[in-house]
DNA sequence: GCAATAGTGTCTATTAGACAATATTTC
DNA sequence: GAAATATTGTCTAATAGACACTATTGC
């Protein structure tokens, strides 16, 4: 076969997929959707569906987000903070067998949201939730666990990427704020970075390393508000996207 | 439509593109191909072909390699140190209008490789060449450059992306080490990192941190080579896959 | 000898992390 | 006042980067 020969190919399923993270109640939570339909019926599953015959992969992602939380999304590169998500490119998964129907490619993507109304359902009716990443993960992709059954298709390895690609990418960029709403306190977004990372941050440090990175933070007028002692003042995110220095994830 | 519907898909072609990097002559080095056929009849391009029915991803990027290297490819996690090379998935590409004939999405990845001996084209015939990568990328995508003709495709960008990720991901991993044979000096891995980032480093100060780096480098008996100067002991590749600390890239 | 590369030591400015102290709110 | 959070300041150990110096080869 010519490589490039386009008489004679195998036919693929081009779907993508999603992992949406949020942080509610000090956790880490990402969408599930009830399966409606074999196989895996019943089970949770990340939201998905197929790419259409003209649309281009990135739309199709944030058409699929607008479906399931009426997020609409941004990419990166534009400076644009509505009630958009942030929604990048994860990874993509093509093993023969992931899909028992037919041979599928998922073009899995990752969005990160801020702290949302209840999740509304789809179209289809299929029910939706926000669960803590642990609960979906226990015990890993093959476990019998105590919080029910593990995520349909491969889901749970691609919710497993998602949220190590997460992990990572707030060390050392300002994704964090992505899971803040437009305006929010030191204390608060320090509450996401100890939710994502599953550890505790001293405040103190914590505030004088992103207030004195540049670009990071910007005071939005003279404000305040309350969490609970002394009013905090309100900033949003600045332009920088590469945080220089990093932030650091303490020691395992 | 039902979002999982198996018997209404839009049909896709699925292919793997290779951005295969080494570093030759203090320059960072990609392997590029001319293709046969058209569209971009007589064009370079990136090394890649379909996707087989009952193949994954990175097996088919691992055939495609050994097809136009020779190089047997080997997993991240796995310890193998042979003359394989590294490789994993970069990114996937599918703009509708991205191939003129039909709808085609590329898983494209990334591979890292040692000096080789000269390419050698693949069963079609095709001639392959290494170039330097700002030869295949002068002026980006668009610029009429005075190197020749830009990529097919998407070409640019993909290398580009590949390019981009392998300067990153050379600062908080030890992946240099795959530029390097089995064994090698301080001094040619310090040369590979500024192939890469296209600057200089202190050879003092890098060699401390280098050797420094906990399972980064490990000494291999005793031993030595020239290169010009005073022989150097002979390291190879350690166990650590995340540098802690990173090797950071001096300021722009 | 000279040129080139390898390797070690030293100094300084910066920084991460620990933690004291103060400020401003709600109860 | 007590409790909670915000914010600033101080101290110390570790580190990045600059650079002097010595070591070992080929010519």
């Amino acid at each position: 076969m010519s490589p490039y020969d386009p008489s004679a190919f195998p036919p693929f399923a081009v779907t993508v997929d999603l992992v949406v993270l949020t942080v509610r109640r000090h956790a880490l939570c990402a969408l599930a959707v009830r399966r409606g339909e074999e196989p895996f019926q019943g089970c949770w599953a990340l939201p998905g569906g197929f790419v259409r015959a003209d649309e281009d992969l990135t739309s199709a992602a944030a058409r699929e987000l607008a479906e399931e939380t009426g997020l609409s999304a941004h990419h990166p590169q534009e400076a644009v903070r509505d009630n958009g998500a942030h929604l990048e490119q994860l990874a993509t998964y093509g093993d023969p067998d992931r899909d028992p129907r037919m041979r599928v490619v998922s073009v899995a993507h990752l969005a990160l949201a801020p702290d949302l109304p209840a999740p509304r359902p789809g179209g289809d009716a299929r029910s939706a939730r926000w669960a803590p990443v642990e609960e979906l993960l226990e015990g890993g992709p093959d476990r019998v666990g105590a919080g029910g059954e593990p995520l349909a298709f491969d889901h749970a390895r691609i919710l497993a990427d998602g949220v190590e690609r997460a992990r990572s990418k707030i060390e050392y960029s300002s994704l964090a704020t992505a899971f803040c709403p437009a305006e929010f306190t030191v204390g608060e977004l320090r509450r996401v970075y100890e939710a994502v990372w599953g550890v505790a941050l001293d405040p103190r440090n914590f505030h004088r390393k992103v207030t004195g990175t540049p670009g990071f933070l910007v005071p939005v007028g003279g404000t305040t508000t309350r969490q609970g002692g002394r009013p905090a003042q309100l900033f949003r995110a600045g332009g920088a996207t590469l945080l220089n220095p990093p932030m650091l994830r303490p020691e395992v």
